[in-house]
DNA sequence: ATTAATATTCTACATTTGTAGAATATATTC
DNA sequence: GAATATATTCTACAAATGTAGAATATTAAT
């Protein structure tokens, strides 16, 4: 099961969150903000699906993300990656770094990045 | 207009082929393969929203994308990007690097293809 | 306690998606 | 040309999604 659009968009939140109430959840949206009915229903469906929980504070609910944002997109990503390059995340990466626009100093971020990497495996 | 599910894998064959009849595309697909009339049903949704273009032979179309594979993903990725990680590119990066398991070579190849992109935004 | 604000549940409904049958048009083969 | 295979259009329908009103329960404020 997965999480539709604007279920993520709350997940995001939620994520930033780490934990909320409705109203912490309300807030969050940008104007015009959706109908507390609305954040309502999706919550209910987050939660039927598995992604949400929550702790009751007499009959208010303090809800919370049951995956992790990283867990999530990773998986996500994984999707993305074996959908559109073969499986292949090194042929990916290369699409990656020629088609988002990074700046010199990202790219060379993301070198120190790959580098500490290759450290890593090296151990 | 975005593409669904399925009509992004229906898509992926076609970008593979490049132009294709009914019958490649069916073709494509592994076991079980859907109708005959799911495929055109998906096929008619991707032409009106623009997504794939067709030349007739007679009555008998031979289909193609509109729009190319590249451009696409990168839409997507970005949406990704932007959803996930506040908009940036280099934050995601780190994530990528550290939660995709590339193996060593694939670091490597990864750091090159870097390396090599720092070289051009020198120029 | 009465009122006002909030949260939760139930119900609803239009759109989009996944999937395909029936009917029809067309092309191919014997 | 009659039979067969194939493609296209039309229609259909269940499930998922985006969105929210009505009704109700609960809490906070006066």
């Amino acid at each position: 099961m997965n999480l539709s659009k604007s279920e993520e968009q709350l997940m995001n939140y939620l994520w930033k969150l780490e934990k909320a109430f409705m109203r912490d959840l309300l807030e969050a949206f940008s104007e015009p903000k959706p109908a507390t009915t609305t954040v309502a229903t999706l919550l209910k469906r987050m939660t039927d699906k598995g992604f949400v929980g929550y702790k009751k504070y007499g009959s208010v609910r303090e809800y919370y993300p049951l995956v992790n944002k990283s867990e999530y997109f990773s998986k996500h990503l994984n999707g993305l990656i074996k959908n559109f390059f073969n499986n292949s995340a090194a042929q990916f990466a290369s699409f990656f770094t020629s088609e988002t626009n990074l700046t010199a100093e990202e790219l060379e971020e993301l070198k120190k990045i790959v580098e500490r990497q290759i450290q890593k495996k090296k151990l």
